[in-house]
RNA sequence: GCGGGAGUGGUGAAAUGGUAGACACGCAGGAUUUAGGAUCCUGUGCCGAAAGGCGUGUGGGUUCGAGUCCCACCUUCCGCACCA
């Protein structure tokens, strides 16, 4: 008969039994009373710690991913709260952006309706789900408290000649009607709507993150062991640093030489015509000089380009295609005359635009020789070995003459390998990277070609045609000056919806409203407010530093504040940021940085990418039909279930399948626990030494690893111990010591601590129960006693030829020859044996040993 | 093609080179119950009646000992990709 279920069925009000909405509702409002989590008291001088979760968009209710990101930094936030931290732990909301404003058109409402509706919904989900924020510091994008210096920030750069103005052939969303950055492009769509991408020739506002290429690629290294290594793969992939050699071809009839890039200088010599990319500037400009033919030729060849849509390009099993345009490079090399094709697999924002094509070596190249019958020249003997690398031809296949023919254009294959030069001049013999390293070297002496890098990275693209976004702080007069709105007279906050044409139609509906619009300078000039908006990304790369400041209406953020606070300890969000948020807050860092704004380079130390919460192996979606609801769990099941399910359900970094865990299971764990506080009958005075010792050493070990197991982030481990304690104390109330013993009360202290980061509500019950004043939240861990952890036994392992055949129970200060004699003895050993030769025996006591026999 | 991961029971998952499958879910049996989808207990990798054998994607290697380290391969997921 067990005490904790007669109480169950005995108690009618519930007092007794674990009645989840009753405990959420209390503590709810106590702690709404005792706010445990502010980090408002600047004399406070704890150490510090900064836990950052992306901040959401309010595009509804919370869903079931935001339930699993906040849960996982709620708990990394409470840890350090529990060791002694002040820990700031902030939110706010990412409010800016298009769904807002397509809510709005739909429902002829103004979008901060929508947006501050659904924040309130959302703030009232994070409240129950018991995440431990510091509401004092909440921001939200689009108040012009916030937007305001997103306004400063864009005139930083446009000071430093870091945001700009250029016309360029952009990304356009036909959809949305607005153009996109580069990295809102996935798969040829757009990245919001869906919808196939195009391309628009427009002038829009850049920020340079190309200056900053190199230092984004070279601090990644900074980061390596902190960030997941598929996120900082991704991003070097992204910022693509290529090296090699620039090299400058003079063109028959052209004053100025035409300049390429290629990673191989070494095959210059191999170079047997050139490709220019058929959108560039300087395909137009070589063709108007050219024959009617050609001109009237590249006409149609450029038009049936620009038809091509992104997808279709990108296909690379698509044939070559391109024009001869009668034009001739001339090879600074050998001197030989290049014919210039224009082919779209040349790029027009890719290096120069303008590549030497090498079709021996190179597989694009030789498609396009073999497509249009032109010339191959292998430069590099593929087949000749190369000293301290592994030969390609074995000495067995130049014995029996099977060597692979130098001949790409009849195998259709390109010679990629390492080799030794041929048919280049003085270079002849040189391996392929003593080629280059000669080749850039003679170039250089000549003036004629140098040492260069390219990237793929392109600049930011800022601008939006849009309503719901910040306003860029420039006016322009019909002179076409840009005059950058002074300091001063921030912020330009946005007109009312009123009286503007809000649909899309490739303008922002900024442009319609006259009497922001139109502004009387000084001089009297009339000039014109930008009449586009800011990517709401440019809001969120520095919002980790408002909430620093996130009261003051002086500046963006106090410096000595950010020295206080940043850069963040820990980033906890979802992997869709990989390359956008998080590239761009680490450019404006740097940025900052730059401008003896802050001291560090980098903003987010370590990063944490939960995976997604998904149903029945896919994504939730409505169209498919596996939502499932984050109200309809937290109604289910509790707050306190729905957090432990999160953390228990494997690595934080995994996928969690909603239909592969157990809420229930979790919820049923919680109230095993909780009864424990209700049956431990020993004063909080209790003297520890007293209790059980099996069941202190229990404890004690789960005191000496949960910081190292919460710190590497193994949360399910974490609850798996916290559930082997609960298993143990169970047992030594009903069949051991019983509730009375201090061990019992010992060990339920700790599970009520431990708890506290993943069930709070649970926890500050258990702990009130306990006999505690509110305050579990810096409870803190006890140091584990060193005598405790020390087992008085061990179980050996006795291995023959590594094959486990008898396990024994041992003193742990057991010596080698005791515990090797015990093994010899064993019956099952000695069966296992049979009348094999002993070779060698391995002892380490007290944990195994290993009879090697012959 | 380039780059980064991942392969362990029916399922989610554990495992400083030293007892593979901790802890759960599910399932089976039992106790208590008018009943239970509540609570508690027991069992549960596979084969085998048992003794025992076999087991961490495959094949090699290092080691007294490998899920873990090394090499090759297979399968899968993700990112980038006509990037010169």
């Amino acid at each position: 008969m067990n005490d904790h279920t007669r109480d169950d069925s005995a108690d009618e009000l519930g007092v007794n039994a674990y009645n989840v909405a009753r405990i959420q509702e209390k503590w709810l409002a106590r702690w709404d009373e005792l706010k445990p989590f502010s980090t408002s008291d600047p004399a406070d001088n704890r150490p510090r710690k900064y836990i950052l979760d992306m901040f959401p968009y309010p595009s509804g209710d919370l869903h079931m991913g935001h339930a699993e990101a906040y849960t996982l930094g709620d708990v990394i936030a409470r840890y350090w709260r529990q060791q002694g931290f002040n820990v700031l732990h902030p939110i706010g909301w990412d409010s800016f952006g298009l769904p807002a404003e397509n809510a709005a058109i739909k429902r002829g409402i103004d979008p901060r309706v929508w947006t501050y509706d659904n924040i309130a919904q959302q703030r009232s989900s994070m409240r129950r789900l018991a995440a431990s924020f510091d509401w004092d510091r909440v921001l939200h994008t689009s108040d012009p408290e916030y937007y305001k210096w997103n306004q400063w920030l864009f005139l930083k750069l446009y000071e430093k000649g870091l945001a700009y103005r250029k016309a360029s052939w952009v990304n356009w969303c036909p959809h949305d009607q607005t153009v996109l950055a580069n990295e809102q492009v996935v798969d040829g769509r757009c990245e919001r709507c869906d919808n196939l991408v195009t391309k628009k020739k427009l002038t829009q506002w850049y920020f340079k993150i190309t200056d900053y290429a190199d230092r984004l690629i070279d601090d990644l290294k900074q980061l390596e062991g902190f960030w997941p290594s598929r996120v900082i793969a991704m991003q070097r992939n992204w910022i693509g640093r290529s090296t090699g050699a620039e090299v400058d071809f003079r063109v028959d009839g052209r004053d100025a030489a035409v300049t390429v890039f290629t990673t191989r200088p070494d095959t210059l010599y191999g170079a047997t015509f050139m490709v220019v990319a058929p959108d560039s500037d300087l395909a137009a400009e070589l063709v108007a000089a050219s024959t009617p033919e050609v001109q009237k030729n590249f006409a149609d060849y450029l038009e049936t380009v620009q038809r091509t849509s992104e997808i279709d390009r990108q296909d690379d099993s698509r044939p070559k295609t391109g024009v001869f345009i009668d034009r001739f490079a001339i090879n600074p090399v050998n001197g030989e005359r290049l014919p210039i094709w224009v082919a779209d697999y040349v790029l027009a924002d890719y290096g120069t635009g303008a590549i030497m094509a090498v079709p021996a070596h190179d597989q694009r190249d030789l498609d396009f020789a073999i497509t249009f019958d032109l010339p191959v020249r292998v430069v590099i003997d593929t087949n000749a070995p190369i000293t301290g690398a592994i030969p390609i031809i074995t000495p067995e296949q130049l014995e029996a003459g099977e060597v692979p023919p130098l001949d790409p254009k009849a195998t259709g294959v390109p010679l990629l390998g390492d080799g030794r030069m041929i048919n280049s001049g003085s270079l002849d013999g040189l391996s392929k990277a003593n080629g280059q390293a000669k080749m850039i070297e003679l170039l250089q002496a000549q003036g004629i070609g140098r040492a260069a890098k390219t990237f793929r990275l392109r600049d930011w693209l800022i601008s939006r045609q849009r309503y719901w976004g910040t306003p860029i702080p420039i006016l322009h007069t019909d002179d076409g000056d840009e005059i950058p709105v002074p300091f001063d007279q921030l912020p330009i906050e946005l007109p009312g919806t009123e009286g503007l044409d809000m649909q899309p139609k490739g303008t922002s509906p900024l442009g319609g409203a006259t009497a922001w619009r139109d502004v009387t300078l000084p001089d009297g000039r009339v000039a014109h407010r930008d009449p586009d908006t800011m990517d709401t990304f440019v809001d969120s790369s520095w919002y980790f530093l408002r909430y620093l400041s996130a009261n003051d209406a002086t500046q963006a953020f106090d410096p000595a504040e950010a020295e206080k606070w940043a850069p963040v300890d820990h980033y906890v969000g979802g992997i869709t940021h990989a390359v956008l948020h998080l590239l761009y807050s680490r450019f404006i860092t740097k940025f900052l940085f730059d401008e003896g704004l802050i001291s560090f380079t980098e903003p987010f130390g370590q990063l944490l990418t939960q995976g997604m919460v998904q149903m029945n192996g896919s994504a939730m979606s409505k169209s498919r039909g596996n939502l499932v609801k984050l109200s309809d769990q937290l109604d289910e099941h509790g707050s306190d279930a729905v957090r432990l399910t999160m953390a228990f359900a494997g690595p934080p970094e995994d996928d969690i399948d909603w239909a592969d865990v157990s809420p229930a299971g979790s919820a049923k764990f919680l109230a095993r626990a909780w009864r424990l506080s209700g049956d431990v009958t020993s004063a909080p005075e209790v003297e520890w030494k007293t209790g059980d010792v099996a069941l202190r050493r229990v404890t004690h070990r789960l005191l000496a690893d949960a910081p190292g197991m919460i710190e590497a982030l193994k949360f399910n481990v974490v609850v798996a111990r916290v559930m082997e304690l609960v298993n143990a104390i169970r047992k030594v109330i009903d069949s051991g010591a019983g509730p009375a013993d201090a061990a019992v009360r010992e060990a339920t202290e700790l599970v009520a601590v431990l708890l506290s980061l993943f069930a709070p509500y649970t926890a500050a019950d258990m702990w009130e129960r306990l006999g505690y004043p509110p305050g579990i939240e810096t409870a803190g861990l006890r140091k584990p006693d060193p005598t405790l952890l020390v087992e008085d036994q061990v179980t050996a392992v006795i291995q023959v030829d590594g094959k486990v055949r008898d396990r024994l129970e041992v003193s742990p200060t057991i010596d080698s020859d005791e515990l090797e004699a015990l093994a010899r003895a064993s019956e099952a050993v000695i069966r296992s044996i049979g009348d094999r030769e002993i070779v060698n025996v391995i002892v380490r006591a007290p944990r195994v040993v290993n009879i090697a026999t012959k």
